[in-house]
DNA sequence: ATCACTTATTGTACAAAATACAATAAGTAT
DNA sequence: ATACTTATTGTATTTTGTACAATAAGTGAT
């Protein structure tokens, strides 16, 4: 019966990949921080990565709100979408030499196994205002065609949440969530184009999404612009 | 900086949803295990309830790995289709009253926060032979559609598991895990339509499913039966 | 050999959805 | 009036989904 109590305390920690979406430059980037160091006199021994948000879950929250405060401590938003996606834990994933300097600096044991829920998060880049909180020296967006070596497992994590939304833009409410209250059907398609990497046809693409149930059409126009103007649409509240 | 050395540590946990087909009664069930109480003289105390098997993982094995051990403890089968789901972490999830005389029996700190990373599995019921292990008092097939009050949240991640199979079941694999390796159409189609819960139009289904490219028909047909028979389909060898 | 019985197998008409493809419309600026 | 730019729309074709029932191939009994 000594297995009764086994005690293999682990940490656990939700990690976040937050993309996002440049309207003006049409490109999906993801939100990375820079890796503080420790205390500024030693700063110059440390090797700072870049690596997604994340932080240990704390002792009275759910793992989404976890994720929610660690948006919320980093973009300075509520409120934004978020999914769980997927949970990784391999014993080795924070045991690349590579990553040991950081872990010294935040953990009372720097070899412990640490297990992390992995959620996404979609935003608008022009909406936010990403802040080094105090868990990250400086942050920075970089497309998701040219992702830097990141700490940890990080690569693999960003690389399955691309894989999810790439799969099924619409389930995850790309639109709603990346795009303005207001919007053109040319917007929307452009989205689309990123997202799925790939051109569509612009007829078939309004054929297909005008049967959106959550498409409403507005009683407005755009204006001023040197060409036709074209009609804004909006999402319908979700039904709950 | 005191938060650098925060030491939140969890205890975490693998479940399996395992989920069995029957295929002479065309059933799905769900593989529980009754709670084993402590030592035989205090057991007139304790009130077992049902559970999906889990386990706490062991510090030198991966979620995937986990899950795998604690299926070949109780069902004495190795390479059993496997997939995580979800993982659920709200930090009441293991501390309902209901659940408080076994933990008391098993953790150290029965108190204490445990998040479950949740795999399902599937499994053909004639081909196994589960058996109670160390930390099940006897196991129990029931069938989806009358599951019982289970332990801590697991009704919650056996529904989940159902949501998921239902949706996709050509994407887990379902012919391939819970038929034998040579099959007519009409057991195929049948698993299906347990699966989905509804009846399927024999010439529509066979129309649909003669596209999967990994469908290939055998050499081979039924003998002895009193009726017209079947052609056997067997399902290639995955890519890798 | 014929027949009764059982399950396996197949086709066709129709609707719906996906795809390929280009001309016209509505603004602004000159 | 014209040039310019992006918005908007339709049609033919293919593919996929759906509804629906007659024939085929065995066995066992006569």
């Amino acid at each position: 019966m000594k297995d009764n109590f086994l005690n293999y305390n682990n940490y656990v920690s939700v990690d976040c990949v937050v993309l996002g979406y440049n309207e003006v430059e049409n490109k999906l980037q993801v939100l990375l921080i820079k890796q503080k160091g420790p205390a500024p006199n030693t700063a110059e021994l440390f090797k700072p990565q870049y690596a997604i948000p994340g932080d240990l879950i704390k002792e009275d929250e759910s793992l989404d709100e976890a994720a929610a405060r660690i948006l919320e401590d980093l973009v300075n938003v509520k409120g934004l979408f978020l999914e769980q996606f997927y949970t990784f834990g391999h014993p080795d994933r924070v045991k690349d030499p590579k990553d040991a300097d950081w872990l010294s600096t935040r953990r009372k044991d720097p070899l412990a196994r640490v297990i992390t829920v992995a959620y996404l998060a979609l935003v608008r880049i022009d909406q936010i205002n990403p802040s080094a909180g105090y868990f990250a020296e400086q942050i920075a967006w970089r497309s998701i065609k040219k992702i830097p070596k990141l700490a940890f497992d990080h690569n693999t994590i960003v690389a399955k949440a691309l894989d999810i939304i790439q799969a099924h833009p619409e389930q995850h409410l790309v639109g709603r969530e990346l795009l303005p209250n207001k919007f053109t059907l040319s917007q929307l398609q452009n989205l689309y184009e990123v997202i799925q990497n790939k051109e569509l046809d612009k007829r078939n693409f309004r054929k297909s999404i005008k049967n959106n149930e959550y498409l409403i059409t507005l009683n407005e126009k755009q204006k001023g612009v040197l060409h036709k103007p074209a009609q804004y649409y909006a999402f319908k509240k979700l039904k709950k």
